[in-house]
DNA sequence: TATCATAAATTGTCCTGGACAAATGGTTGA
DNA sequence: TCAACCATTTGTCCAGGACAATTTATGATA
């Protein structure tokens, strides 16, 4: 009944497991072997897939080149290094300016309370926006291409995560409980578990005097569109991951834009890269996160020219 | 190659939109249609299965029933209407004192920030203890039961998450960062992304006055046991919602008791059913919230008499 | 009656092998 | 340069079968 092996055992994980630690389903995982012959699983006694945990982290590492949006056919059979080199490539050219290197040192040392006390600090002294674009978003940069590389542990990753979170969520808390417009609603969609962004981008709406409410992840449609009319909000704002499937973002956004009323507006930003993909006048796509508040100055502007509260 | 639907066009899910929203696994939704005849749902112009709101609906209330400890084969042919009613029979006899009304009043007409206020409010006055123990553990049973009865939304429970998150974050950062033993690293196993019940833990042991560290959800066996190691806690507490598989429940904490050095703990909690039908000295099973201090005090005297630090 | 072993039913996950729509990439002709 | 077209790539779905692990029922023994 059950996957005996759950995360590893001594070594090899089951199909199911792969499936819950890499993303990829096992429908994929079962096709790739056949079309790509990779990976190529050993079997157990009962002839089920046995995934090594080279094979694991190989995976690990096509799943951030996919999201960035290459694709499986060209990149299955690099190795491991070369896909760490070419997600290395990506963007990594002028960043890890000096002024990280002491943060990443404490992710890298396990200095939790240093490192949330570094991040409170240096938010306050840069002050919230500077904080979030020049020193967070690079930051997140670069620990993921160290992870790329698998010179970052998962866990480094989560207690750097953590630390984050506990920062945003109190600056969240000092702030003034606004209610300038616009009111914005903000969340995820049902297969989009990464909060880490829309926490971000709630800060940033929430230092622009915008009047914030978060449904947290995984808010199904519909769901959306209750909430949305029950909190009587002018904009209702996703973020998408990269990890979110690249296919379904604009299926998701039309239906949404579709179910949503007129005067409701739809933004959606992320580092999905369907989102650059693609634009429709409907929905507003927010491309960096720098580009926040010029999205909210247009609204405002726009607003104040044709008010159109009922 | 998507699924149009993502999420219920106008009005029918494919099963890859089932599995995300209900939680069961393609694999249960065929065999179920096979040897239960539920759910039955229709074809689209390709063959493939579309999923009426309804069955989505009785499959959501029949997931809650199933991590009660129900079987599939009992329950599938009852009503919503009945499954709701069995959901209702559980433990909801003594509970929604008045004290809770007006809690869940607020989340009923959707006063986020009323919620945030008076939820932070009951906390100061009772303290986190009482508060956590005596408001929110019986709020969080009332609001899983008004949800599998329907007559709560989705978002309203998300709102609801959202403002006891936060106002549990504040607590913690309020709280001075001791350092004070057993120093305990907090996390969730791979499959499990309830946050909740962990942060609820968390917030205790930081009471209790123990140096916590959480890496937050999904994390896997292996990472648990190097970041243990690197930060050299002296317990790790895993979380166990009733949405985790409870076949793997044991499996899990099984090998990580194997992996992780034995001068470490390892506590297990959360309102999983699977917890509760095994023992092992190996693994300290902390069953209701309010275990945690006694277990930490049993922890602190075992430790006070045999002291082990190398 | 209580306890324990054994058999039967239940249930979740995995397997094979096939199909096909949607997205992507390249090519051709205007 | 752009648009229309075709071939390839890719993810998801389908059918039907198998089986180990768990739970429940049954019977034997103390």
């Amino acid at each position: 009944m059950i996957d005996t092996h759950v995360d590893g055992m001594v070594s090899g994980l089951s199909i199911g497991a792969v499936e819950r630690d890499t993303g990829f389903s096992k429908d994929i995982l079962r096709v790739w072997e056949k079309r790509y012959r990779f990976p190529t699983p050993g079997r157990d006694q009962f002839g089920e897939r046995v995934y090594s945990p080279a094979e694991v982290q190989k995976l690990r590492a096509l799943k951030r080149l996919l999201d960035l949006g290459y694709r499986p056919g060209k990149i299955v059979e690099l190795s491991l290094e070369e896909l760490g080199a070419l997600a290395g490539e990506q963007g990594n050219v002028q960043t890890c300016p000096e002024q990280l290197q002491p943060l990443l040192d404490l992710i890298k040392t396990h200095r939790v309370d240093a490192l949330r006390l570094q991040l409170g600090q240096a938010l306050m002294s840069q002050g919230l926006r500077p904080f979030l674009l020049d020193t967070i978003v690079p930051l997140n940069r670069a620990v993921g291409d160290f992870w790329a590389r698998g010179e970052f542990q998962i866990f480094e990753e989560h207690l750097y995560t953590e630390a984050l979170q506990a920062v945003l969520h109190g600056a969240l808390n000092a702030m003034q409980r606004t209610s300038a417009a616009p009111r914005v609603l903000l969340t995820t969609l049902s297969g989009e578990q990464h909060g880490l962004g829309l926490l971000m981008a709630q800060a940033l709406f929430a230092v622009e005097g915008c009047a914030c409410v978060s449904l947290g992840t995984q808010t199904p449609v519909q769901e959306i569109v209750l909430a949305a009319g029950s909190q009587d909000v002018d904009v209702v704002a996703l973020s998408f991951s990269a990890a979110f499937p690249a296919a379904q973002v604009w299926d998701a956004l039309e239906e949404l834009r579709r179910r949503l009323p007129g005067n409701i507006a739809l933004w959606a930003g992320g580092g999905n890269a369907a989102l650059a993909r693609r634009k429709t006048p409907s929905v507003t796509v927010v491309g960096e996160l720098d580009a926040i508040s010029q999205t909210i100055t247009a609204w405002r502007t726009s607003r104040a020219a044709a008010p159109s509260r009922p």
